[in-house]
DNA sequence: CGCCCTATTGATCTGAGTCAAATTATGTGG
DNA sequence: CCACATAATTTGACTCAGATCAATAGGGCG
């Protein structure tokens, strides 16, 4: 349960939560020191997406800040594919039939690695076959499940579990452990959710009528019945 | 009459399609005879489901016939998670939140590979590293484009350019080019497409009366206008 | 204070789900 | 080959969740 609290994340800090969280204990330090040597760093502002090469895979390690992976069709339309967060490991592919690109929710500090090199690297140290083979299952595994999530939840359902995730993710929340704040305008919500602005509302208004939480602000929310959420968030509570 | 089924293809049959296809032309015999050893057949009567091992991970490879993978969540609900078909490969997860399996739309053969033994013989021969890479990035892909897919697409919209998919892939397509037998109920359809039956049914008769398909019998479909058809099916006309 | 942006609330509209019934294949046994 | 049983498909009538359109209410900040 380490939060990487700084907002100023160097490349050394950030490598070396990817390496705590992701490379085997054993691993030579010449291999670690050839990664590291791979890696770039990127601070993607508020709200800002990532501008990398697209005609390249990357590797992407989510140092600090929750990040959306969001896929555009060529009308430019714009899907949200998934979350990842502080720790995450995600794989952004070249232009294709979509364009991805990250998203950063709120500042967000990112590990890049260029697949190609990664890839000539791990022909020499294969150690990091399972690492990457974990990270790409892991993303497969989130996508899957956004999928089957995404598909026939009602709003209510969608709204209540967007707010029980939240809790297990942001280490923001206040002393009471229920009250969190969303750095999210409804909006973002909404494209989240795959709702409009106004659903997401009355949705809000309908769970505060229930009593299940309050709006103190624009931006904090405090779950009063967390328990009670989660029966409103029908099959798909977090896992706790 | 039952259409007459390529029955019988034998595990010799199968792993060298699947070499051909997804083997490096260098790869050494010695390991090609190893990976052979790991394989193991399995022939899924139409409509049935894989009885695997669902404690384990497996790597499938689709040696024939269209398949398509389904999540059941604790409730028994199913969902599409993604569709495979004759050459493709497939990561099968072991039970988790969901638990996967694969569904055969017709009669179908796969080439199963238990993952742990597979990761075994990669750490002894990294040369399968790429491989196994590029095949659960094919799949992360697959599974990211049709959650975008699943996003926000109207039922013509999902009707439309899963006829033109299907004319993609089925190479069962008449001699005019047009005609496709679709060996699916609509019930299977509509699954698909996270629809009802009668949703699709009625899909299928506005696109008759628009003069776009015609269907001369149950399962065949004849794409009158291909062009407008894919005018149906929005931003996502499939490419071809 | 006035402006702009976000959020809420209300009034309709609409697409797809649901329920129910009619219609058409696909068998099956005689 | 026919009659009947059964399953698959189509069609119609109705409902409802969520989108859309439109108006109102807060903030934050110059």
């Amino acid at each position: 349960m380490k939060r990487f609290e700084r907002t100023a994340v160097t490349l050394n800090d950030a490598f070396d939560c990817f390496a705590g969280q992701h490379l085997p204990a054993g691993a030579p330090a010449t291999l670690v020191q050839q990664l590291r040597a791979l890696a770039s760093m990127h601070t993607v502002p508020r709200r800002q997406m990532t501008t990398l090469d697209v005609t390249r895979d990357h590797l992407v390690f989510v140092a600090h800040g929750p990040t959306k992976l969001v896929a555009f069709d060529p009308a430019g339309e714009g899907q949200i594919v998934a979350f990842q967060f502080c720790g995450d490991c995600l794989t952004l592919p070249r232009e294709g039939l979509y364009t991805y690109r990250l998203v950063a929710i709120r500042a967000a500090s990112l590990l890049v690695f260029e697949a190609e090199a990664l890839r000539a690297l791990e022909r020499r140290a294969p150690m990091l076959n399972e690492v990457l083979a974990r990270c790409s299952l892991a993303a497969l595994q989130r996508t899957r499940a956004n999928l089957v999530a995404m598909g026939r939840r009602s709003a209510t359902e969608r709204v209540a579990s967007f707010l029980l995730s939240m809790r297990e993710i942001e280490q923001v929340a206040q002393a009471d452990g229920r009250t969190l704040t969303l750095e999210m305008t409804r909006k973002e919500i909404a494209d989240c959710l795959g709702l409009t602005v106004e659903t997401v509302s009355r949705q809000f208004s309908k769970l505060r009528d229930l009593g299940l939480i309050a709006t103190p602000s624009r931006t904090q929310v405090r779950l009063s019945d967390p328990v009670r959420l989660a029966a409103q968030a029908g099959a798909f509570a977090p896992a706790a």
